[in-house]
DNA sequence: GTACGGGAAGTGAGCGCTAACACTGAGAAG
DNA sequence: CTTCTCAGTGTTAGCGCTCACTTCCCGTAC
């Protein structure tokens, strides 16, 4: 038998007020200490240090955020999906939180409705979380975070332009311009599209590059296939434009789609890059072992993802930035996917 | 001039007092309700419920998470990759999580290394998690994991089989077992394996189950091509390879390096699949893009998520579940990149 | 000498919630 | 009619922190 007052004696953590007692101070000082405000001897602050490493206390985070109604936690709402431009913007983003001692919630929605967005704010919200980071692309979901109070730190990435608040995205329309620039410039007359949903912002930008691009010109703007973002939909697409022997030049709003469409384009035994160019965008690290290698536009989204992060950091400190919009710039990177029309 | 009482009445969030207060009832009745705790009058409940609804009254976790000790939050320790199989891993466990309740923390390391694995878990406990999830395909990782107190509800993915521990996992030396059987029985008389790393236990279990099928079959082992997983490395290795005639049949640990040695193997004029077949492991959206389209072995990344997330609350309820593994199986998926061997 | 200033601490309250216990009243059991 | 039970509710005490305030003490100015 054992002593009952030993066994009842529940294993607690150690908590400030057991550090405080080690070191001989009081908890007021250790909350100092760890929060490194001034005003604390040197001599006192090891004294602390040497306490807390001796226990192995671990300050609760609960407790601090029940008290200041804040916690050290940013709030990510993201769709379900693998695409590769969110879910690399997702992880870039969790990198640069947890450099700036962040630590990051995510919240999946299976859809960009409204209802669903607004429940995952409401859930960040709960949760006390320091400020909020939205991968909203389409309209719906910007119609839900317009609904967000004005004092909810809120920073939108591939958002609504239209809608002024914070937001981070990369130039779409640049991008698509450049691509379509860039196959206009190898010869070909015009250039066909097949693009991502039109309800994604990303989308519409790179239809409003593209177009752009044939416009200034003077070249034909030709109907536009469009896609879902998979490979499945950009070989759907391909096999229409395989039919077409006035297609030799194709912008594909992704590089999967891109990938579809030169599957369909080889199995139709159109040769790229002899007889149809294909240009793609994302800049996937696959694109450069696809058959043939794909000239495509990179996002760069660790810069997205830094930029966002500190937006967002300005907006819990200050308050308020305004509409602060920033935008980051897309590059071309030339591959082997396009090359000169072989006149008829 | 307005009344100074008035002025300095801060806007705050209303608490489970000013719930109470309006539905005429305890705080406490309204945490019973809140908490479906039974013996509740249903009319009570409802008058409860409708100040709820009227102030607009947000249970603080904060709270909450510091008188119980436990937040509603699973804490993910993942790696800093946009590798198909962790981040695929991830997306799904969110979905499985939230679906029950549960908001995902997410800390990305940078390095499987046991002192960032050790940061990672520790802030997590930080944070208070009511359990965590560790996707540690390295030995390293492991062993950082192996040193965290048995009180903290962990699950590990794709970990060490050998530690005793709570994990789920998919049968890679299966998957790989079955694909090069696959490539056998078409004919071939070995299989050449471009590996992944080999610290990591996916890969060596796909290398095992590779060596197994060819040692059964009393066909020669060759040499391993070592890979990291990315199509540039599946490339190299397929650079080297498609050099040697005879080299008829490779089978690549996951599908991005069979691009890569796709694409080098078409680069030297060696036809995939008439000259050599192709297998890879993952089935990525793109593989029956790829050209020709691949044979691959699939993980059921979802059927994983929701082990993991069951095993998680059986270990958060019950304390203790042994060292239950879970292990999901693969499937083939037969595709055009593998054909009988064309004889000399 | 007294007065003052400010660095270095401590004290007490309270954030919003849950757990444990106390209480109430009505119906069942004796 | 008393006693018991138990559903339904209230009361109280913290959880572990931070914030606002107070206290102490020493150096300097007058």
């Amino acid at each position: 038998m054992e002593d009952p007052t030993v066994t009842s004696t529940v294993v607690r953590e150690p908590a400030m007020t057991d550090v405080a007692r080690l070191a001989g101070v009081s908890h007021q000082t250790v909350s100092r200490v760890l929060n490194s405000h001034p005003n604390v001897r040197e001599q006192t602050r090891l004294r602390v240090l040497a306490a807390v490493k001796e226990l192995g206390y671990r300050p609760n985070r609960a407790a601090r955020a029940l008290v200041t109604g804040r916690s050290q936690l940013i709030g990510v709402i993201a769709q379900n999906s693998t695409l590769y431009g969110p879910s690399s913007l997702l992880a870039a983003f969790e990198i640069s939180a947890a450099l700036q001692g962040f630590a990051v919630s995510v919240h999946r929605v299976h859809e960009l409705g409204q209802s669903s967005i607004t429940a995952a704010v409401e859930r960040h919200r709960d949760e006390r979380v320091a400020g909020i980071v939205a991968i909203a692309p389409t309209a719906s979901a910007n119609e839900a975070l317009a609904e967000v109070p004005a004092e909810v730190p809120l920073v939108t990435i591939d958002g609504d332009p239209e809608r002024h608040a914070p937001m981070v995205s990369v130039d779409q329309e640049e991008g698509a311009y450049q691509a379509t620039r860039h196959l206009l410039e190898a010869g070909h007359e015009t250039v066909w599209h097949i693009s991502g949903p039109p309800d994604w912002f990303d989308a519409a930008g790179r239809i409003r590059g593209w177009r752009r691009a044939l416009q200034e010109a003077g070249a034909e703007v030709p109907p536009i296939s469009t896609g879902d973002w998979t490979a499945a939909s950009g070989y759907r697409a391909g096999q229409m434009l395989a039919r077409m022997p006035e297609v030799t030049a194709v912008f594909a709003a992704n590089d999967h789609q891109a990938l579809g469409a030169l599957r369909a384009m080889t199995e139709r035994g159109r040769s790229v890059p002899e007889e149809v160019s294909i240009v793609g965008f994302d800049d996937v690290p696959e694109a450069p072992y696809y058959s043939p290698p794909l000239t495509t536009v990179r996002q760069d989204f660790a810069a997205v993802a830094n930029a966002t992060l500190h937006l967002l950091l300005r907006l819990m400190n200050e308050g308020s930035t305004g509409g602060s919009q920033v935008v980051i710039a897309p590059e071309l990177v030339r591959r082997a996917s396009v090359q000169s029309p072989t006149r008829g």
